[in-house]
DNA sequence: CTTGTTATGTTAACAACGCTAAGATAACAC
DNA sequence: GTGTTATCTTAGCGTTGTTAACATAACAAG
């Protein structure tokens, strides 16, 4: 009894099981926080049995990791956005520095699993970094095009690496009780945030104004 | 049959459980990662039953601060180092910067320990904060020291705040693969620090040079 | 010294977890 | 139809966090 074989593309028991997973591991993390993101709780979630994700994931890293991709998608689209729609590249390093940590502050505990399994691999993922419309290379291309020297490579990197660290520092922390008084003062979150980032070398020191 | 009451101070039938509890997690912690750190290894590591740490931590969690707390002073007596050693308040502020990144790769696990459990609360322990000597103050009066504006109390705290998350996210950062070429290229992971502090704002941009 | 109280330790058990092995079922290839 | 293969289920192993019930040893008071 095969049903609309066109349509949805439901080419097997279930259907696509493993997207069904990510998919309630996605739910669960967000509704539940990282700790409840157990490999049965997936499959309670999306009704299979508890051993059914091993015929989809080597095991339940695998499947986080599978996870975190979505996350870093998601991430690399925030950050596109956030460029487009600048007016001026050094405004444009400052939306993404944002952007970044709303980001972050929008999805914690995606974002925790993000870093988890990066930080287990001791690398971040590969689509962060490579290609030509990598988010690592939206940052260093909006460095150049901010004022940066080209020519300098080493530099550019540098920098690049050194905005990255900034914004995951910020987005790690922003969420502390300490810094409410912080945000209030600056007048929101947003502001607090960009107010970080002016101390912080977003643009570099020598292109600052 | 009570032995030595004086010398070792054994008051107990272990003596003082709780202090080789944190011990015996700590060890755990730098030998096998933190993920092998259960409650029942450690107990097994301090040669007790699984439930009696029960009699010292309301929870694991509660041993996990008491480790994280472990790490947060040899943080701090760290930083002091640090700032002690810096000839001119503009290089302690580097030397901070340098000293944190580089104990927090020299102890992933408990600092990954440290921040885990300071998420989960979102706050940072008060210690780091509250109190003359804190490590918070340390960097803040570094900064006055350095020349920031003393009357300006918002703008030295976020000028703090700011440095604070840069190290932070540096010392996150600094495991990943891929920056090995980057330490390269710098001659040197410590040297790597300094040209990633030099490209944020760890002296605020209105000091530097 | 005995007695009671309290702090500290034990064993035994529960539910939940990650994971594996064995078998059932259903799509697909021929 | 038949066999192959991918998918899913049930059952079970060892481990974990946690609790309850009990045992023991230090201490205080008579």
């Amino acid at each position: 009894m095969r049903e609309s074989q066109a349509a949805e593309a439901r080419p097997y028991h279930h259907g696509d099981l493993r997207r069904a997973l990510i998919d309630a591991a996605s739910r669960l993390l967000e509704a539940e926080g990282p700790s409840a993101l157990s490999l049965r709780a997936v499959a309670r979630e999306a009704g299979v049995s508890p051993a059914a994700p091993y015929h989809h994931f080597k095991d339940k890293g695998e499947l986080l990791e599978a996870v975190a991709h979505e996350g870093w998608t998601l991430l690399d689209q925030a950050l596109a956005r956030a460029k487009a729609e600048a007016p001026s590249p050094r405004e444009a390093m400052n939306n993404l520095g944002v952007a970044y940590v709303c980001f972050a502050r929008e999805n914690p505990a995606l974002y925790r699993v993000m870093y988890d399994t990066a930080r287990d691999k001791e690398a971040l993922p590969d689509e962060m970094q490579q290609g030509e419309d990598s988010a690592y290379c939206k940052v260093r291309d909006t460095l150049v095009e901010a004022g940066a020297d080209p020519d300098d490579a080493l530099d550019i990197e540098l920098a690049t690496v050194a905005a990255w660290c900034s914004a995951h520092g910020l987005a790690e922390m922003a969420g502390f009780k300490q810094f409410d008084h912080l945000k209030d003062a600056c007048g929101g979150e947003r502001a607090f945030f960009k107010a970080i980032f002016q101390h912080m070398g977003l643009v570099p020191k020598h292109l600052a104004d």
